[in-house]
DNA sequence: ATAAGTGAAATTGTATCCATTATACCCCGC
DNA sequence: GCGGGGTATAATGGATACAATTTCACTTAT
């Protein structure tokens, strides 16, 4: 079957949300402001309805907060927040190696990430690691996981874009370790690599907005 | 300050929500039946624009399905379905308690969840368990964690009052144990304990819905 | 019998309208 | 001048109606 790209787009709320997401995190939509539905609706070029919609989203990913009858105002960078949200991640991924290595599932495309970043340098980064990571969320085999990690990695992980070099390769060797791990089907160790891993990522984070 | 219960009510959205969800967990509404908006906003006793945003919510929740221009299917307690949650479960449950050993937050709140437990007999187990759990994720002190952890109760876990008294014994001597391991400060014997504890609930939830 | 065409029913998005509520402003009394 | 209270304004939350799109089932034609 020929495999190409669907015709048809995501629900307006999806593509309201998605453009909502991406000013926030490149700070296009600065911290505190308050975002009112109409305005927001305007900007977008639809009807309201669908904005609500893609405030729940929003909010949900954590980036707004909806307050009682006053509108949805941005969230920021807090150190509070980064620290939470790097927990949560850290305990679900973590969780994910350790399903990889008992359910025993395929590692082809994660070494392929691996690889592939060894290889390339560290000047596409960001979505080598984000493949990388997508790739033991998807093998875990379980999809609510996967989801949720998604979700999370939409509402603040992906906002950062690493590009130093010293902290690319410091994450190189950190992905060959769990790597390892999950090769040798180790679930302790794998998810002991992987919440170090994201624990560490936090710290740096954290250095960069205290 | 006085500690008195809002008078303000939740948002309609939530309230068809929750009404929903108590159908869905307690079977009232068949797995596999889809709900049409109008329908169950007429049956709500409201219009359809919260009902619209309920479906997003419980959703979210995983207990229904958005299917593309074609309404929301009930999803069913399936033993993928139940895995998928309990394991997500297991691994923030756990990082909360690894969290709460870490910051040293008080536990007598939770010490007391316990005690009574003891005292008052399985009778009202459900409720005692869910607040020891509660207190749990809120000394974690990660906001989001406690919230997703009560999103995830709401989606399933609160749907099956354990009323068995082995079970409730059993639920029982692990949650002293938990215990224990918080009162030490032990965060990787904590956060294992409750893993265990989690996963063996699950182990008890499939064998009752294979 | 298979494939296309048709139509009913539902969601999705649009457009307004009303009620409730939160906030800011102003005025008044002290 | 300062604080408290009332009022005005603006935005949400929800209701309602409607257009557009999509899905699915049923029918029909080859």
């Amino acid at each position: 079957m020929l495999n190409l790209k669907p015709v048809k787009l995501l629900p307006v709320r999806e593509q309201a949300a998605a453009s909502l997401r991406e000013a926030i995190i490149t700070q296009n939509i600065k911290q505190g402001e308050t975002l009112t539905l109409e305005s927001t609706a305007k900007a977008l070029g639809i009807s309201v309805t669908p904005v609500r919609e893609a405030f729940q989203i929003l909010a949900r990913d954590g980036l707004i907060e909806l307050a009682q009858n006053r509108g949805a105002v941005v969230l920021g960078m807090t150190p509070e927040n980064i620290r939470e949200h790097y927990q949560i991640r850290a305990a679900l991924e973590a969780e994910a190696c350790r399903l990889v290595c008992e359910n025993g599932a395929d590692l082809g495309e994660i070494e392929r990430c691996v690889r592939h970043l060894v290889s390339s340098g560290s000047e596409n980064y960001g979505e080598l690691n984000q493949s990388f990571h997508y790739n033991i969320w998807l093998a875990s085999g379980n999809s609510r996981l996967s989801r949720m990690l998604s979700e999370l990695w939409n509402g603040l992980s992906m906002g950062l874009r690493t590009t130093r070099d010293e902290y690319a390769k410091k994450s190189q060797a950190e992905h060959e370790g769990i790597l390892g791990m999950l090769r040798a089907r180790d679930p302790e160790g794998a998810s002991a690599l992987m919440r170090k891993h994201i624990l560490r990522s936090m710290e740096d984070m954290l250095t960069r907005y205290e």
